[in-house]
DNA sequence: GTCTATAGTCGGATAGAC
DNA sequence: GTCTATCCGACTATAGAC
């Protein structure tokens, strides 16, 4: 989007590659998964449809590559701050801003969609799956960081924990692109907030009651 | 499926309608919704790909109506245990067997796959939420009677809360859809639940600390 | 109410010229 | 590496016979 280009020409194929990942994104962002066919995909980035299969093989390998690439530029975004955060309170309010951002990103809508659509074959599930992983270590361990010697801590075992955060996101995202005009995240996140404000002290109740200094591992 | 049926013969319109809407359940939990066009629908309900137009007039209806059927169905199922539940703990054992019926269940993984693939067009969007919306509002209702007398009432209204886990729900869903072998959703229920077995207490003891009783509406 | 037949469209994918 | 042209299959939807 942001390089110089004159309109169907030749140039390199890694651009090309790239024009054709940003134009994917696209038409599922604005035709959803089943309207991504490579003729619409060819459409929107103003290349011939015949790339498509040229650079990827096939609509599926396009779509994949599209996830991945989407899901990088999202870790990028977020992975210093998440890896920083060692409060439910942080964790709130970067979920906060990851969520207030998703309604502007093209890549996020694109990759709920992505994901989304594809509970049937279970082949390429396994490939989403892998490429979502990070976000799970990520919030895993900032989750260990936020709620050590807890008494949550030992009985939801963060890792359970941040899969479950990570499907909250997935779901929330999906329902509030039902219906964008009535979306009821918008109060649900100012109360995830006040809630967090509210459990954080008595979590850091539990830790101060053991008397054992967390900071230095 | 439970139906008197002599293989392809006349009948009267509304065993067919019926048989219709099954078989699309059926097609979208096997195929995907992708999958799911008039051709194969009929191939799955062994009728004439024909009467899916005279029935319902396009696809998207006949999906529409399979959702609100398989939806109903669902809540029949469910219903009476959740405007009983009032107890944290009562909750999440409903959400364990929710989960856990949902593996062998067709209408759920139709369902999800529905409300997912359909991120796009808002129109139905709006149809779609309002189909599930009796969730939220029986989520909400048990909340009420489990939360009462809560800080957590107080700061995080029931009404959200219901909303982010309805929005869990259909995320878990997905996710666990994506690769059946490496469910990370088992651990995760059974974690829930010992959760709740702490949380339930010290919830308990906010509302003794009131000292109001609270059956009595 | 259900069937056959078909019109018309669109999509995936490939061959081969440039 | 990119284009044109094309094959072929699948799809939605309708017309009309039964």
């Amino acid at each position: 989007m942001g390089t110089t280009k004159d309109r169907k020409s030749s140039r390199t194929g890694l651009e090309t590659r790239d024009r054709i990942i940003d134009a994917a994104l696209k038409t599922v962002l604005e035709e959803g998964l089943i309207g991504a066919s490579a003729r619409a995909i060819a459409r929107t980035g103003d290349f011939n449809q015949a790339l498509v299969f040229y650079h990827f093989g096939s609509i599926e390998e396009l779509l994949l590559a599209a996830l991945s690439r989407a899901n990088d530029r999202r870790i990028g975004r977020f992975e210093e701050r998440l890896n920083e955060v060692d409060s439910l309170e942080g964790l709130v309010e970067i979920a906060v801003e990851l969520h207030e951002g998703n309604a502007d990103d093209p890549d996020h809508a694109a990759l709920t969609a992505i994901v989304a659509g594809w509970s049937a074959s279970s082949d390429v599930g396994k490939r989403i799956l892998e490429t979502l992983k990070p976000w799970d270590d990520m919030i895993e361990a900032a989750l260990e960081r936020s709620l050590a010697d807890t008494a949550f801590a030992a009985i939801l075992p963060a890792a359970d924990l941040a899969h479950a955060i990570s499907a909250l996101f997935l779901g929330i995202e999906l329902m509030s692109r039902l219906d964008r005009d009535t979306d009821r995240t918008e109060t649900l996140f100012a109360s995830l907030a006040g809630a967090a404000q509210l459990a954080g002290p008595i979590l850091d109740g539990m830790r101060a009651g053991q008397l054992k200094t967390k900071k230095d591992k």
